[in-house]
Order: structure tokens, then C-alpha cells, then sequence
DNA sequence: CTGTTAGCGCGTTCAA
DNA sequence: TTGAACGCGCTAACAG
């Protein structure tokens, strides 16, 4: 025997089935009305009426049980808080919405196991597809142990030949950057950067290299993992008698402590030295000096790595991998000794 | 007749029956196990070796439709890259997964239909709960009629007396700010923002020109919704004869266009426009001249906000409303003419 | 303590 | 075209 309660039936949402009671229909045909399909005129209007008036939406819980589908794709980075992650982000959820999915968001730390957590999150709501900006030490193998068949898009960081990958040319960049330092005739050019086990930090790293060797001069690197020690190491070199004479700065985080830094050490700002960061973010053209840095393409690559994980959500499972990676942009500004 | 079909076994996943059927025992049993209730010694043995041997993860799709909750919820704000917002994103998105709830993030960019989208995707996925920085223009009725009985807490705006909210005391914040600017003995204080129609911006000039008006000034306004037009006042406003003495800016991104605005209009750095902004951004230290900022006490508000939630969400319907509101700090630096 | 049974809301047969 | 019946994976109720 049923209760009969009106006043639950604000909270209680209606189904299918008190749609098609409403309507004077069968409950596939609501469903069919509802994906699109062909429906008597008549009913149609009934039906529309129906979830008009009862105030219908479709339970999306109930519809991915049902389909294996649930249109929604996982987004794991290792924070939101820093420009490019969080352009990204902004990026990634509009395009998603677009294509009528919805984004669950995690952050990592940079730290493998929380990372794997998330992905186990992931799977327990069976999304159809993630967005992975991988923590250091990453393994294929071990993501896939907990997603097997789950289509995932590396963004920012490399995971294996057999997964799709957005990336800068991380390399390059610092490459470029380096020689551009170079080409003002700055000596002892120090490459200053923070968690090199991250797979970007460690290309750039790598650019920096070839082109200092390549200069038959000899590579400088301050790197460091926690921002005190990136400082006290910096503040050391800054005052040594070697001070560096130029400074390429591997992320927004490292020119952000670097400029601190020279700040600490009392280095006056007309005399600052020399530097070119990563990250174009707001404020790097309000900084004393303006910064000269190298921009990422962010909107670009956000873009290509949702169409690149819809393409296999979409199922072309045998369709090609696909290594994107997209140059950076040197934007001159005072910082390195231009103008 | 099934199909046997060892190969799709890799992508499919195994459910408690499976288990069940490993570990020679009822599916309720292996659910009971999975809950943490009382079970047989041998039983449990069996069954954890069987999840583990399988591979098995819960279907958190099915609990939800069963359950009736989804263990997620939803955040919804105007964008995400910004300070405040991406701090505050990146902590309630840590304490919800403390307490073993999910994060769906949506982002409305001020505008009132893609929140009231965003507010139907979330009752599609049966959202327990929303976290919602409200959108101009947004009733307590709009979102009700879509979200009817799903608790609701206002971050960073105000909805109604009926929901709880978390927010910064705006006004009192801005009134410090501006009386501190009169303490120096500034003239035509201008205050500058974007978006009067935001809750918050509101509350900032209210606060403003509560200060002035006390000190018998004439409030100066220069407020618009796209940067453009907001330099293009201010630019016109610091070449005239009467310049602003002091500038109160109501946010970080108003902040941003301020100081373009005087680079562009050529104004030199050290004869800057004392200036007071809104949110402690990274790099308020370190632009010419250090920013004399308000800091938003963002952890405090984000963990006061998800602990709101999740009490209502546990079910203290009756409780009494919470309208939380904590006090700004004032960041003393060089722009507002300290030091 | 356990297994069996039923149903959450939906989409998909399949026979009418 | 349509409606009735089944099952997606799980858990709450019940009888053992």
C-alpha cells in the first residue's frame, strides 16, 4: 500500500514513468520523445506538456547506469592556482559543456599517490575519459591498472608512445629563450626552477642545456622543490661574487620567488638582473621591469586535447596517436635587457 | 545465449555479483563487506581476496540511483582564473574529498543563463549539495525552482536570509580601505571596478562611499564591465586637470587595468597614483610599487563555506540559518603612500 | 549472520 | 508507432 504524500512530492522527482501516466502514454515513449525520436504528434505535445508541468529532468545517474555512458570526463592537474593550469581549466570545462559533458575536477599536488586516488574516483564514477596533467613518476602501467579501456589524454606532461599528448615544446622554448639571453651577451646564465622530477620542467631544462653547451659555456641550475630553499640557494648565488648574469626562470612559480628574492637580497630594480620566464600571466607586464617571457598557447592546446579525447570517447579506437605539441612564444618585454 | 567473451572481460568491469560468485557468498554479503558491516571471518577473507584477484571497484553510478545521493556536489562560480576564486576553488575541492565527496566545478561568467545551465546539469546528476557564487541578477526563486530541497550555500554573494552564506564583510572592508586613503590626506579619492552589478562590488562601494561621504567628499566613481572602456575613464580621468589623488580599486582585475592604464597614459612609477586594491595576489609584492592590498581570508571562507553545506547536506534541516561574514586585512605596502 | 528478492530510473528489446 | 517487460549494479528489507 502507498502512502500518499503531496507534500514530498516537492523533493521527490518525477520519472519517466509520471511523465507518460501524465501524458497518457507508454514510458518508452517519453523516452523516445525525449532522445529525439520519432513520436505521434499528439503524444508529443502531451509529453511536452507533461514535463512542463511536473517540472521532468531526465535522472543523468539513472540514464549512465543504464548506457555505461556518463557523460562526464575527468580533469586531474596538479593545482588550479597558477595561471596557465587555471586558463586551462577554464578552457576545458566551457569546451566540454559545448559537447554537452560535464567536467569533475582534482587536483593532485604533484603527488602520485593523490593522483592515483583521484583516478580510482574516476573510475568509481566511470567517466568516460580523463584529462591528465601526470604527477612525477607517473607509470603508464599504473594508471591503466586502475582505467583499463578508459580513453586518457596526457596535457603538459608525456606518459607513453601509445597514449595522445597536448603538449609545449617545452625544449625548444627554453632553448630559444636561452639564446635569446645569449645573444645579448649575458655570461654565467642560470636556469632557476623548481620540481624537476615534473616532465615539463625536466624539457626545459634539457633546452636550456643545449643551448648554454652549445655556447661552450657551462650549465648553472638552481632547482629546488619547496619555494624556501629555491630562495635561500638563489639569495646565496645573487650574493656570491659569481653572480649569475642572466636568469631564465622555468615557471611563473620560480619567477615569482626569483623577483622575490632579488627583492630580499636588496638587488635595486634598475639593476636587477637579467631574466626571461614561463608563463605569460596577467600581471608580468606591470612588474618593475616588465618581464620578457615565453607564452603558452594555452587556449590552443586546451582545445586540441578535449577534441583529441572526444575523438576516442567518440570510439575511433584504431585512429592514429597523436603527439600535438605546439611552439611557445617569446613576448619581449624590459626583463631580459631588450629595449 | 551469451556470448563468451574473455577478450572485453579487460574492459569490463566486475560487479558484486561477480564477487559474490568468486567468493561463494551472497551479493548482499559482499555489500555488507563493502559498508564496513559485520561479516562471517572466512567470508570477509574470501571476498577481499576475490576484489582484489578481479579487480573490482564499486559502481559509484549505481550507489547514487540507488541510493538515493550522489556523493557529489556541485561549485559553481564566475570564472575560475582569478586569485581568489582558483585559491578558493583549490580548497574546497581538498576538504570535499576529505570527506569522501566529489566536485563537479562550473563556471557561469556572470551571466545568469549559463548559471541557471549549470544549475540543471547539477540536478540532472542529482547533486546533494551546491556551492554557489551567485550570478547578477539571480533570485532565490530561479534557483529553487530548478533546485527544489538541495541545500545551497551562497560564497562570495548573497541570495537570500533563507540560505546560509559565506562572504567577506565588503563594505567594512572598503570603508577601511578608503578611510585609511583619507588618513594620508588624499583629495578625490576614485574608487575603480568592474561590474557594479556583482553582490560584492556592490557592497565595496556602498563601503566607499560610506568613508567619503563621512568626510564630507564627493564620491568619485569610474566603473564598467569590459576592461576596455574601463581604461579608456580612467585614462581620460588621470590626464585631466582634475586627476584622482588616490585610487580604490574593488578588484584584482581592476587592479590589473589601473596600473596599465597609467603605464599607457605614461604616467612614471614613482609619481604613481596612490592606489588600494582588492585580494593579495602573488605578485602584489612585486610590482612598482608594491600594492597595498585587501586580503580575503580565502581558506577560512572556503572551509566555513563547504562545512555549511555539508551540515545541511547531513540532513540539520532545521538548523538556523548561518550567515557567515569575515573581516578583510588590510596589507599594508607602499602604493597607498605607507613607508 | 546470510542469501534471496525487489526496485532505484532509465533505455532497449520485442511483440502487438 | 507503441507499451510491457527486462536488466544496468547496487543496497534495503526480509526470511532463513
Amino acid at each position: 500500500m502507498k502512502k500518499a504524500e503531496p507534500l514530498a512530492a516537492v523533493t521527490k522527482h518525477p520519472t519517466v514513468r509520471d511523465v507518460a501516466k501524465s501524458a497518457n502514454v507508454g514510458a518508452s515513449t517519453v523516452s523516445r520523445f525525449l532522445r529525439g525520436l520519432t513520436v505521434r504528434r499528439q503524444a508529443a505535445g502531451r509529453i511536452q506538456a507533461a514535463i512542463r508541468d511536473l517540472g521532468y529532468t531526465p535522472n543523468e545517474t539513472a540514464r549512465s547506469l543504464r548506457g555505461g555512458q556518463s557523460r562526464t570526463i575527468g580533469i586531474v592537474l596538479p593545482k588550479v592556482s597558477n595561471t596557465f593550469f587555471s586558463a586551462a581549466t577554464q578552457m576545458m570545462e566551457e569546451e566540454a559543456r559545448r559537447h554537452g559533458w560535464s567536467v569533475i575536477l582534482l587536483t593532485h599536488q604533484d603527488r602520485m599517490e593523490q593522483q592515483q586516488e583521484h583516478l580510482l574516483t574516476l573510475r568509481r564514477f566511470r567517466a568516460d575519459g580523463v584529462l591528465l596533467v601526470a604527477a612525477p613518476g607517473s607509470k603508464m602501467e599504473d594508471i591503466r591498472a586502475i582505467l583499463p579501456g578508459v580513453p586518457v589524454v596526457a596535457f603538459d606532461s608525456f606518459l607513453s608512445p601509445e597514449i595522445d599528448s597536448v603538449l609545449l615544446r617545452n625544449r625548444e622554448a627554453a632553448r630559444i629563450a636561452t639564446e635569446h639571453l645569449l645573444s645579448h651577451g649575458y655570461e654565467r646564465i642560470t636556469c632557476v626552477g623548481g620540481k624537476p622530477e615534473v616532465y615539463s620542467i625536466r624539457e626545459r631544462i634539457a633546452g636550456y642545456t643545449d643551448a648554454v653547451s652549445a655556447a661552450h659555456a657551462r650549465p648553472e641550475l638552481i632547482v629546488a622543490a619547496d619555494y624556501e630553499q629555491l630562495r635561500y640557494m638563489l639569495g646565496a648565488a645573487v650574493r656570491s661574487k659569481k653572480r649569475p648574469g642572466a636568469i631564465l626562470s622555468l615557471s611563473d612559480f620560480a619567477t615569482l620567488h626569483t623577483l622575490t628574492t632579488f627583492d630580499e637580497v636588496g638587488v635595486p630594480r634598475d639593476q636587477c638582473i637579467p631574466l626571461i620566464g614561463f608563463d605569460d600571466f596577467p600581471y608580468a607586464a606591470l612588474v618593475d621591469p616588465p618581464l620578457t617571457v615565453i607564452r603558452q598557447p594555452v587556449e590552443k592546446m586546451a582545445r586540441y586535447a578535449l577534441s583529441a579525447l572526444f575523438r576516442r570517447i567518440k570510439g575511433d579506437e584504431q585512429e592514429e596517436i597523436q603527439e600535438i605539441s605546439l611552439p611557445g612564444e617569446l613576448v619581449l618585454r624590459r626583463s631580459c635587457g631588450c629595449a
